[in-house]
DNA sequence: TTTCACTTTAGAATCATTATAAACTATTAC
DNA sequence: GTAATAGTTTATAATGATTCTAAAGTGAAA
């Protein structure tokens, strides 16, 4: 991913691409496969892989700040932390608690073929499937 | 459920049966429906429902003694709180992130035709599906 | 009924996350 | 370019959920 690119990416969200914001989207963005992380992980990612320096409040305005954009989705995971993925599109998980570790799963690998449907005035948003796995 | 039974359930679990954990246990486990609850709302909800007095730490331990006999599970939502469910058989959920309210799918509601085989060397522990609704 | 291991308790400690307010910086208008 | 300003970053404090600690209390076995 070329810098402008990532430039664009944050100027059309309606985020000014500071030195932090940019950092850390080509971190998080310029990538084959998709990542997932919790800000803890991040942060150490972070340190370990760049010569910056960012303060712990940056990095959760930051994750936030491209959450609410789009730009990554949470998972909902056991415990207490929070979990982040750079896979905004629909699609499903793999759970290995023995290491905490996800794995995304495409979401056509995945049919679904009765489903109950919404309660009262409710609608369905959408459907995530998790498959927790052991040894 | 007769208190002889919650002594039964607990003993049976290699729990004593204190004066705090019949209560807590009678509070939870004597219902017809399931009931879904974090930490903070069930201490709510015995200060409300009982004359006995817990210790916040009290329904803490409390909660995962039952969890780890098995008389509690765990539901994965998204956010930082820890959310409880009393039924503990194979089952799903909708999520109303509007409320926070979690309501039980029976398992033979939703039938899956198609997923993918586990990674290496892991096995398949169980299938969750999580259906967010929306207004 | 005594003893002892298990529990409860209040409060301190910890961990993740959010709030605060001052210093900084990207953008806009000139 | 330069100045003004609105949005950002930062260190630190504050908060909220959860766990730890150590002392006091209590079931259960002998």
């Amino acid at each position: 991913m070329k810098k402008t690119d990532i430039f664009k990416k944050l100027r059309s969200s309606g985020l000014r691409p500071t030195k932090q914001r940019v950092e850390i989207a080509k971190f998080l963005f310029d990538r084959e496969k998709t990542f997932h992380f919790t800000v803890e992980s991040l942060n150490k990612l972070l340190e370990k892989k760049t010569t910056s320096k960012f303060a712990l409040a940056t990095i959760y305005n930051t994750v936030h700040s491209f959450k609410n954009a789009g730009h990554l989705s949470e998972v909902e995971v056991k415990g207490n932390k929070t979990y982040f993925d750079t896979n905004v599109s629909n699609h499903h998980h793999f759970y290995d608690s023995e290491t905490s570790q996800l794995i995304d799963i495409d979401a056509k690998e995945v049919v679904i073929q009765k489903i109950p449907k919404a309660p009262n005035g409710k609608k369905i948003k959408n459907v995530e499937v998790f498959i927790n796995l052991k040894n």
